[in-house]
DNA sequence: CAGCGACTTGGACGGACGACCAACATACGC
DNA sequence: GCGTATGTTGGTCGTCCGTCCAAGTCGCTG
């Protein structure tokens, strides 16, 4: 094998680890299919980990985040606010059905978590950062309006990141985007609701 | 041992292996474990069920309802829509609190179903029961208080599932019962609004 | 070129798991 | 009471897993 540092030896792991969760879900990727996914020898894996639990802890660290981006960036577009909501949830969904397996991963590896002795603070944080990720956006979009929420920002954000989470669920399950896209609609408008002039 | 018909056998280990899931997680819920929180030889296992996968299809198809009766229950009660809507959510989040463990169960399993070649209809059939559950709620105070529903029924069912399904994920992690229950408030009095008197 | 630190590799280990079985024990119909 | 169906048991098989290690290879520095 050809000669590599160690340090990028690990985030080929990393990412390979990363592919197999999302192709054979977080229980199938072993020490042994996250090597062989990266093409390496079994061995390299303990040279670069001092265990399965650091490689699983820096995926969750990495990879929980990627999916905000493009609800960000529609937030960020032209508009009135209801457009913009709306764009940008409709973005998210998009990112949401073209790869799912990204998603269903996050969930694995928070339940995992959550299970797992010493790791319920990683899962602890997974949420927090989502949170925070809701709260800033609901902030910026309320700056950009020049309107203020009538419901404090972090309820509202755990109102959102619940809706979003559990359809997401659902339609991991059913796939049924029809339904799923008209409750995000019902969401958007419900959110809009809570947005005031400011005086 | 005492002598015991299979069948009986098979509903014991059923509930065992349900209680070890509850306590240590699905994939801690091996053949041994079951066997021993059910106080029986290992033997007995495959005597009893012909795979673990057996064992696992049952849990999942008898404890994923467990918890819609409170909910139920307060919806039939007296006073009008409104109250009882704020009752029954209440009433449903207060099992929810008090055994966070079924629910997370369920999400796990709904997650190793998802992965589990041929399992998926499980999945599906679990989330289909949830949004008929949910569906038959909201046709039942509809009748009761004779309105209708300005949504679609189905899409309305699916609204409700994804933000208890999601907000109990997110209590779950960070057991934040304060803003837990002002989203719930959020959530029944957006319900409301869908409610529309009967000409 | 010698030496040393960084990296590579195949194999081996002990443990846990699902599944299986042969031998035995008990109940029940005839 | 005998035979068959049904239930009980402890042990064992093969597999897969995380982890570890010893021996080997490479590349740089002095």
């Amino acid at each position: 094998m050809a000669r590599m540092a160690a340090k990028d030896r690990r985030e080929e792991l990393i990412a390979a680890a990363f592919r197999v969760m999302v192709r054979d879900g977080v229980t199938k990727a072993t020490t042994r299919a996250i090597v062989n996914e990266a093409k390496m020898p079994l061995g390299v894996f303990h040279y670069c980990f001092s265990s399965r639990e650091e490689l699983l802890q820096e995926v969750l660290t990495r990879f929980t985040f990627r999916s905000a981006e493009a609800a960000r960036r529609a937030l960020q577009e032209d508009g009135d606010l209801g457009v913009r909501v709306s764009k940008s949830l409709g973005a998210f969904w998009e990112g949401v059905e073209l790869g799912p397996g990204e998603h269903q991963v996050t969930y694995e590896l928070t339940h995992y978590a959550l299970r797992q002795a010493g790791f319920e603070e990683l899962a602890r944080r997974q949420y927090q950062g989502y949170l925070e990720v809701h709260q800033g956006l609901l902030r910026e979009a309320a700056e950009i309006d020049g309107i203020r929420w009538t419901v404090p920002v972090p309820v509202l954000a755990r109102y959102l990141n619940a809706v979003l989470d559990g359809l997401i669920l659902c339609w991991l399950v059913d796939r049924n985007s029809e339904d799923s896209r008209e409750v995000l609609r019902l969401a958007g408008e419900h959110l809009l609701t809570f947005a005031e002039k400011k005086e």
